[in-house]
DNA sequence: TTGTACGCGTTATCAC
DNA sequence: GTGATAACGCGTACAA
């Protein structure tokens, strides 16, 4: 089902049957028409790898994952579900490369073997091997996060350093002053992962800039660690009054073991970080979060990449999203000391629960 | 950089850098080894689109998933990661397709324009026009899930008719006679959602076989239909000790909102059904389930995709998973009437909570 | 409009 | 065992 069997059966040259399609030489009306009868009656559609092989280019992007390992979080398939989604509305195809190192095989044969015009990569750190991969090989990419010294490379981002402060600022604006931030996994950092790495320096920056008590906990990735990290908080620093959260997979954690260590947010604990929209609305009570626009941030990344494409030499585009902190319920002015239960404790088993207040 | 150019510096044939590289002819150890050095010297790779034109094939599978509309929940996630990651491990790439509908412009891509040697579709529905599409296009496909006469088609499965029919058997035996099915979303149901539908079958032919009283309820995939959902049930059926869920995503709201009505799970109210791991171990406490074994799925689709394309004419390959139920704390034997609370009711507020049992 | 060279890897053919 | 040559797959685009 070529082009010549289109070309035979509707009595013209294979040209003319390219011509027809694409519009680059005009076509008389009586032929084309003759032309397209053939087509839509054999469902004809150009041979997608002779057509790159002629073009020069694939209109395929490739998707830089890492590997499922663990599992993917939720903020990684939503990126996933924006990118394919922006990519299909303008007519891109995704291929999607489970790659954690600078030499994966699928990484390599979506490069070397020509098979994308361009590459979008995320979970960046701040060295990150892919990155450098892909940019010697002159791929067009774009990075979903960004690499320590980012100027010279196309990336959107969401302003982790600055939102965090925001968070922190806000905390102290309602008087608390012994504040933790919970960042992702100790794993995750020792590899030198971007967001958690600008947060840990953010964080630093506005504690220091509101002259409040501030610490750090790397916290596993899972509801298990949230109740760890949690406990930890409570029992190494126990005049903490709230956490700021950049950690959204721990989140279920962090709710419950502050409920258990008889704590009624805000009342006298509070709350805040960055978390997708749903994480932050399911948290109870809903949490006060930046939300991160991954939805936005895939659709900008394809856009981006297509600018890139279509002009490899154009200076590199950037984009910095810094959404506004959505107040929701889980922060409140810090608790007087009578406030706080009487019996807290990381391990004090649950007893009650007042009623909420009305 | 092409084959010429490594022949030209090896100083050989470019058929004979081709031979060295397929094996497909006997080519001297010296003659290879200088190949070999010009190739990783200039990092070569064949043209994936020259070598896909040639050989009539991509080394490429598509995946059909669901547009991201909503959001992708985490099980279809968990789906698309084995896939990608087993396919990976055979040296397969993925090409992602959001399609909903038979005749989506990037379906129409991945089959027509030869972009794929087979097709893997999920979230299958008992009449689904995707797959018709894909059938009558005579590309190898498999699905994840299966539509409602399967025999013809290549598919992996989860046997959810006879699962919550285990799930209705184990509350019945400890003595449940009011069990409530909390299914998936009225929408999904009215679209013929395969897994919903077999649920509901399973359901309704296991109450009748173990003479217990069951009434089914959709629920939207989320949390707070989870809410609305139990509130519901718990409003118009107050008869009800027990549910089985086959709604992941409607957890954590099933389990607040029965918390809200002062029930305790297991001693005043069972709950059972089928989830992915993650999100039993998650439930409070965690729930007796059968985990959906979506890595072992993704992998076999892919192995069975495999076969199907190495071999177009053998008879379709099925296999369906038929997971145990992991008995973990969420079901006990029915309450005695005196262990209801008295003053539960859907819309009750929270007043308090008995301290855990010992 | 038509004829045809081209993009690039694979493979068959024939010769050394 | 290896080299050289050419045909092939299929759409594109230039010259005629």
């Amino acid at each position: 089902m070529d082009i010549g069997e289109i070309a035979r059966r509707a009595g013209v040259a294979r040209s003319t049957v390219s011509y027809a399609l694409s519009g680059k030489r005009p076509v008389s009306v009586e032929t084309r028409r003759r032309i397209q009868q053939v087509i839509d009656e054999l469902d004809y559609r150009p041979n997608a790898s002779a057509r790159a092989l002629k073009e020069g280019r694939t209109r395929t992007v490739g998707l830089v994952i890492p590997p499922a390992g663990p599992r993917l979080t939720s903020m990684q398939l939503d990126f996933v579900g924006s990118v394919v989604e922006a990519a299909a509305r303008v007519d891109l195809d995704v291929l999607l490369s489970p790659s954690g190192g600078d030499r994966d095989r699928s990484l390599e044969r979506l490069i070397s073997g020509r098979r994308v015009d361009g590459v979008i990569l995320m979970e960046i750190l701040m060295e990150d091997s892919r990155v450098a991969r892909v940019a010697q090989s002159g791929v067009p990419f774009v990075t979903i996060g960004r690499v320590r010294d980012p100027d010279a490379t196309w990336w959107v981002d969401m302003d982790y350093a600055a939102l965090v402060g925001r968070c922190v600022d806000h905390l102290a604006d309602l008087g608390h002053r012994h504040v933790a931030l919970v960042n992702r996994s100790p794993a995750l950092m020792a590899a030198g992962y971007s967001p958690g790495h600008r947060a840990r320096d953010g964080f630093a920056e506005a504690v220091a800039r509101r002259g409040v008590s501030g610490s750090e906990f790397c916290c596993e990735d899972d509801v298990a660690g949230g109740e760890r990290c949690v406990a930890e908080i409570l029992a190494t620093r126990p005049s903490t009054t709230a956490i700021v959260t950049v950690n959204e997979a721990a989140l279920p954690g962090v709710q419950r073991a502050l409920e258990r260590a008889g704590h009624e947010i805000p009342r006298t604990f509070s709350v805040a970080g960055i978390a997708a929209h749903q994480w932050a609305e399911e948290f109870h009570p809903p949490l006060t979060a930046a939300d991160v626009p991954s939805l936005a941030m895939g659709t900008v990344a394809v856009e981006l990449l297509a600018e890139h494409i279509a002009d490899p030499d154009a200076p590199a585009g950037h984009r910095l999203f810094m959404p506004p902190i959505s107040l929701r319920d889980s922060t409140g002015s810090v608790p007087r000391p009578s406030a706080r239960p009487a019996f807290f404790s990381p391990a004090a088993p649950r007893r009650f629960r007042e009623a909420d207040a009305d």
